[in-house]
DNA sequence: TTGTACGCGTTATCAT
DNA sequence: ATGATAACGCGTACAA
């Protein structure tokens, strides 16, 4: 007996057919007589065949394998992209090898290139920030290797991109603040360079702009994305006078560390100081309080980029490229603690 | 110009030699002129050789892939050990594919037997829980498929497995609560059927009893290593007469949910209670207060099963099997608040 | 120590 | 619609 070491080989001869027929079969070719095929079928599964992969991608110079390619500084991202791609490629062939680069060295290219031509990936998606390098995008195409996106802005054609709308999203959540009753708002930006960084900055402006408010420069701190940079950008923020009464972070590793900051300070959230985060990942359910966040939707978007790269476009449903992050109500928000120079007024 | 294209053919007529000898060289045969060797070595720099890995993974039967395997509940704790691995294998030909089972399936095991006999991985590393299961070492065993278990105990010879010393880690961590002072500690333990969960449980009990403590039944509450299961066994606990003045939990994930329970609550923490959680995954740090906790060195853990895969002894270093957990002092600890039955006995 | 001939399991070319 | 034959690039008996 052998176990499942049946080849092409064993069922074209039990099927009486050529092997380039049996080839057929397995790559769907439509130039076959359905006859021919169903019976091909049938040997396959009483021979219990399973076509060689290496094989075939020594063959198709080309390997069964999504590659995952990222420079994210934030966890939580980084798993549910990985989840994203392996919902997409469940009950096929493919699977998914993840690999980590580094953004600044200057043989990231290099590196990159390497891979490729080692692995010979059918196919790439790049998380941002990373995902905006031109030159990994034109790497890909010079390698034969699909790519798609995932960023917060069109970045590329809708077949190798797949976008949210962040700078509506954080103007939604700004709004909320505003229709809280906060005016004197302060961001924790992303990093300079990172698109979403400018996105996100961009919907914060549009939501002040529209209530017709205005803060001053220095209520615009600048983070990394990880926590200690929330840290420390929710420490200057807080010692800012007159202190702001809300504060919108990029994402929610910073949100946490702004959290801590007004901790430390003896702030209590939100009765002192309303914080909203960016991205609900893991962490911001739980923290205490609850963070309210906006939801950036990374497990879907890494799905339909992986089934645009296997090119499953049923299942791609209607190509989306674009998805929707949303505001998530949690319990770091509330009205702005009374002013004493504003109760004057009033 | 043939871009990187150059065979072992190429190779082989540049250098005079035939395809064997070249073959040697790259398979680090010992059987070869040292003169012989630096010549052809020579020759595949200039013309930027690079052995075609689908080709020798036909001939050898064996992908140049190395796969995680796991059913793990921490996220942080999966992208560690993803992190330990790419250590080990950067450098190298060789890739990381990640694979999550679903440890309850009935059809697991067809499952990986299948993922195996696909991608024909050189070497599978196993997370805890999945790693307490025998049947996917014997199986790897039969697909001819490397394996390195990684756990909280010595599940299996040391040649396929890297552990670590959660019970005396868990035994330390508790001695330092009863050092504090405190005597009424609970402890929310991890599912059944984990090993990780009774080692702890263990050491857990072993600090009691050599402090000649005994507590009631009620005050050991299982989790499931999630949050939410946190939160209702730290509820639990908290409304237990009298109440902990502390609680070891498991993991720190369980502990964010015991926080959570202690804030709703109205406790402080650590003045009302002391809380000492488990992994020192990201949460840990950034939840508030900062989590006294106990370190699982994942990353070292991951990067050593790797090595051992993919037989690297000299970079393995002594063939580590045995990793230590050790105690992270933070914020979440402090003596126990006075207890009025007992001011008065003193 | 080195080389020859063949096998690994599939796809591509170009017929018919 | 189907088939014979040659790639694909490398490893391994076995011989020399």
């Amino acid at each position: 007996m052998r176990t499942s070491k049946a080849t092409i080989n064993d069922v074209a001869r039990a099927a009486g057919v050529s092997k380039k027929t049996v080839s057929r079969v397995i790559n769907r070719s439509t130039l076959i007589n359905p006859d021919t095929r169903a019976r091909i079928e049938t040997v396959m599964a009483e021979l219990d065949y399973q076509p060689n992969l290496q094989a075939r991608a020594l063959a198709l110079r080309r390997n069964f394998l999504i590659g995952l390619l990222h420079d994210n500084p934030n966890a939580q991202t980084v798993l549910n992209a990985q989840h994203g791609i392996l919902e997409a490629i469940r009950d096929t062939e493919f699977a998914l090898v993840v690999r980590p680069v580094d953004r600044r060295s200057p043989h990231m290219l290099d590196d990159v290139r390497l891979f490729l031509e080692q692995q010979r990936l059918y196919g790439l998606v790049f998380l941002p920030p990373i995902c905006e390098n031109d030159d990994l995008a034109r790497l890909c195409v010079q390698q034969n290797c699909h790519y798609v996106r995932m960023g917060s802005a069109m970045l590329d054609d809708p077949a190798h991109m797949v976008a949210s709308n962040d700078r509506e999203a954080v103007f939604e959540a700004v709004g909320h603040l505003i229709a809280q009753g906060h005016s004197r708002i302060g961001l924790v930006r992303g990093p300079a360079g990172f698109r979403s960084a400018a996105e996100r900055e961009a919907g914060f402006l549009d939501a002040l702009g529209r209530a017709g408010l205005t803060i001053p420069k220095s209520l615009i701190v600048e983070g990394t994305y990880r926590f200690e940079s929330g840290l420390v950008a929710g420490e200057r923020l807080l010692e800012h006078a007159p202190r702001p009464t809300a504060i919108f972070s990029s994402n929610d590793e910073m949100a946490a560390g702004v959290l801590h900051a007004a901790r430390q300070r003896g702030l209590r959230v939100p009765e002192d100081v309303s914080i909203i985060g960016f991205d609900d990942g893991a962490i911001a359910a739980h923290i205490w309080p609850p963070l309210t966040t906006v939801r950036w939707p990374v497990v879907s978007m890494a799905r339909a980029a992986a089934l645009k790269i296997i090119g499953d476009d049923a299942a791609a449903g209607t190509e989306t490229s674009t998805f929707t992050s949303t505001l998530i109500k949690r319990g770091s928000v509330a009205p702005p603690p009374l002013d004493p120079a504003r109760i004057r007024t009033l």
